[in-house]
DNA sequence: AGGTTCATGTAACCCGTTACATGATTTC
DNA sequence: GAAATCATGTAACGGGTTACATGAACCT
């Protein structure tokens, strides 16, 4: 793809949510180019407007299973729980459908131990607490939950693909 | 509040998950002092260990309720969903029950307007997604209908609210 | 001919992360 | 007296946002 690809892409479907914005996508895409994970060429056209193509390297497929590979911690559940889908999205298809399984134990696993904390302290401050606060704290906890319910039948959905391929 | 209660308050209750780092912390508590949103006075103790506690400015509040009176966007339906509760659990403190309902309303506007496109675009590619990828915006989805129940809920909370008092 | 889309880029600015530094006070 | 905690800060680095710039090709 072509950072103008990326750009429409992202602009489009916007479910990564990532920015579409030239001074993002370019500059990554040279950082990128730098440390060797993708390559760019020069689209070969009898037309004078340059088009660069970008495909990923070996040591950018290395690099991205790297990535899908870490542990999930309690932080990326809190704080990144958009990059987890999105190494999720990436993830049967580079590392197949054992690894995805394990994947979403881990996720599971995090959010069912972080519920508990939730709920432990909107148990204890929910009297002092102004109706807001309460209701945004709700509104996490109900989240954790709807992820966690998710994380679960996703599982049992693969298991189930896991057995028909047998 | 001084920047190290700050850090604990952050580093403990993780909520609207801000940084605790010091390096977060005190630059943006100079920067708001520069901008006199907050203005900041030395403890007077017998002690020589220091300790600057910083408190709202007029201009300080009149610059949240400006923040929390920002009209709902699409844009902070998808990406900064954070950001809507963290001003959410501003709000009724601030500007009244009244207009957080206002509030809610919008966000329940935005949400039910955004779910049918992701809907749509889940029909139209299912087919072509991978398993995870399809799973992936299942959960987006499943999260926003989540949050659609919860600001609805929400509404009808503050309404009954509202009742009581008169 | 003029507006739109294709396509790539740069520069100023803001700000968070990481990592380090400094010194006071409390606790064991 | 050493370790932990209180308390504040700075500097290098990375990277996103905003805004601007440039030019080709296409459409009407």
């Amino acid at each position: 793809m072509s950072g103008y690809d990326l750009r429409k892409v992202f602009a489009t479907t916007a479910m990564g949510s990532f920015s579409d914005s030239p001074g993002a996508i370019y500059p990554a895409l040279h950082r990128l180019e730098k440390r060797e994970l993708v390559s760019g060429t020069d689209e070969e056209s009898s037309s004078l407007r340059r088009r660069r193509v970008f495909s990923v390297t070996t040591a950018g497929l290395k690099a991205l299973t790297g990535w899908l590979e870490r542990p999930v911690t309690r932080d990326d559940i809190i704080r990144r729980m958009n990059d987890l889908m999105l190494r999720f999205a990436f993830m049967d298809g580079a590392l197949g459908m054992e690894r995805t399984v394990r994947f979403l134990n881990e996720i599971a696993a995090e959010i069912a131990a972080y519920l508990p904390e939730l709920k432990q302290y909107l148990a204890t401050h929910a009297e002092e607490m102004p109706l807001s606060g309460r209701l945004a704290l709700e509104f996490g906890i109900e989240g954790y939950e709807a992820q966690l319910r998710w994380a679960k039948s996703s599982i049992v959905l693969y298991q189930e693909e896991e057995r028909k391929r047998k």
